[in-house]
DNA sequence: AGTAAACTCCGGAAGC
DNA sequence: TGCTTCCGGAGTTTAC
């Protein structure tokens, strides 16, 4: 399930791959993926060359030349891989686009239809349903930022999910944090003192990090670009890790649902607070 | 008004 | 072997 390490791994992979490029023929197989008018992919596209892919949250984007951005969101099960164009296609791959002068194409592979694509370009108003707003960079987050979005009232884990707010968290490094931070997932926002703002923040964003060093978490079908795996579920410490003991005090590691999701969490390091109702 | 929960999309995987 | 249930990112709807 590509988070924000696992987009960053696959713009890397791409921008390396295909910076300078040009694209080529556009084959579209599944035209609901396509946020907006799917007919000016074919129009736009071909010719345009790719000055640079970089992500925002967990969106990779290409930045075309001239002015065009071609956005993807993996979803749940998405995968943005460049391979020779022989290969065979795996079930479910819904575009393909060429790269000109060489003998491989970029595939975006989609089973559960979670993800879509984006074709911005410019005076091409976009008809149908627009790009949500993102919200801040975790990683470019100070302390000052933080403390403004934890002061509102919600569970900890909801706001740390939420894209509109902060972008690029998803359930398995909000979990991790959270337990590297010693904070409950249901613990109130506005109950939170700036110093546990803090450790929570370095948690972040140090999570993030390394998971970006090991090339993002490979659960199910998360692939980078090139197709390899990457290996930073090996250092989750309660991601899908019930029943294990605790890194720190050995407590088997809980499964509770919050927010909705599916939630892993020490019951020992993790304490809900007692709210003062008085 | 702001927050939370339920519902929806979908197919792979787990469980019975 | 085959059926049912679970799961989730994020938008929408509904309730408090």
């Amino acid at each position: 399930m590509p988070e924000l390490p696992e987009a960053e791994t696959i713009a890397r992979d791409l921008d390396r791959l295909l910076s300078g490029r040009k694209l080529a023929d556009v084959r579209l197989t599944r035209r609901d993926i396509v946020h907006g008018d799917p007919r000016p992919l074919s129009r736009l596209l071909p010719g345009r060359r790719i000055r640079r892919v970089y992500r925002r949250g967990k969106r990779v984007i290409l930045e075309l030349d001239p002015a065009t951005q071609l956005i993807f969101h993996l979803g749940m099960s998405g995968r943005l891989t460049v391979c020779p164009r022989r290969r065979s296609l795996d079930p479910h791959t819904h575009l393909t686009i060429g790269i000109a002068g060489t003998a491989r194409e970029l595939r975006f592979t989609d089973p559960r239809r979670f993800g879509g694509v984006w074709c911005l370009a410019g005076g091409n108003q976009h008809r149908g349903r627009p790009l949500p707003e993102l919200g801040l960079e975790p990683l470019e987050l100070t302390s000052a930022g933080f403390r403004r979005i934890l002061n509102r009232r919600r569970q900890l884990k909801a706001l740390l999910l939420d894209q509109h707010v902060i972008a690029g968290i998803g359930n398995i490094y909000c979990d991790e944090a959270l337990h590297a931070a010693r904070l409950h997932p249901l613990t109130k926002t506005d109950t939170i003192d700036p110093k546990a703002a803090d450790r929570l923040l370095r948690a972040v964003q140090s999570i993030l990090r390394r998971a970006i060093r090991f090339n993002g978490s490979t659960i199910r079908s998360y692939r980078r670009a090139d197709g390899r795996t990457g290996s930073f579920q090996k250092y989750h410490r309660v991601y899908q890790r019930e029943g294990t003991p605790c890194r720190n005090c050995k407590t088997p590691i809980a499964r509770r649902t919050v927010a909705g999701r599916s939630t892993f969490l020490c019951l020992n390091c993790q304490r809900m607070p007692v709210e003062n109702t008085s």
